[in-house]
DNA sequence: ATTTTCAAT
């Protein structure tokens, strides 16, 4: 069934209504998740697999694609027992949503008993993150504490998905208006909430400097 | 000026 999923292009429709970086992104009842798996082998990577999921039935795309990365990356886990070498790998996702604070959560533990996996982050529009004080915020934060790099993705990165990951038969990609003024928007709007100062932090920090 | 968000029906 992966197989698939991975061989399929997303049609050049879904792509562009579910990946368009609008600020009232209405009725996109769905989220879709492109990817690229690299195998790390000494300094070299090489491409491994890429593809793309949609959400299913109650379960947040994130999730779907960390039950498949089992079977996207033979040998993550290693074989403990035997001594067998853990294989790293790198992934890099192209999401049309920032994942929700319980995803970010999921992902966080997941990371941290994977060491030999390195995940990238792009994200076309920001979920939920309004409020200062959204939780998904903060999970956005712990990502990134946890070694994951996050951006918001810009005219290049759409152009690298369409000749990636859609039937684009050959046609090539067209932004939409304000596709730059929108990515330009998002990416300030990451930066001042990765960038957050925890109270926490802040406090340590006068302490140190004799406050 | 204001609008939405990994549905539910």
């Amino acid at each position: 069934m992966i197989t698939k999923l991975d061989s399929m292009l997303l049609p050049r429709k879904k792509f562009i209504y579910h990946y368009k970086n609008v600020r009232w992104a209405r009725g996109r009842h769905e989220t879709y998740l492109c990817f690229v798996v690299k195998r790390r082998v000494g300094p070299d990577t090489l491409t491994f697999d890429f593809g793309h999921l949609r959400n299913r039935s109650g379960c947040h795309v994130e999730l779907l694609f960390l039950r498949y990365l089992g079977a996207l990356c033979p040998g993550l886990w290693g074989y403990g027992a035997t001594g067998e070498k853990r294989i790293s790998y790198s992934v890099t996702w192209f999401c049309s949503w920032s994942p929700c604070v319980n995803c970010s959560i999921q992902l966080c533990q997941f990371l941290n008993k994977t060491p030999n996996l390195r995940l990238r982050i792009f994200v076309s529009r920001l979920y939920f993150c309004d409020l200062e004080d959204s939780l998904e915020r903060e999970g956005l934060r712990m990502l990134t504490k946890a070694g994951v790099r996050i951006s918001v993705m810009s005219y290049k990165d759409y152009f690298y998905c369409w000749q990636k990951f859609v039937d684009c038969k050959k046609s090539n990609f067209k932004a939409w208006e304000e596709l730059h003024q929108n990515s330009v928007r998002l990416t300030r709007k990451l930066n001042r909430i990765l960038q957050a100062w925890d109270l926490e932090d802040l406090r340590d920090a006068l302490k140190l400097l004799g406050f």
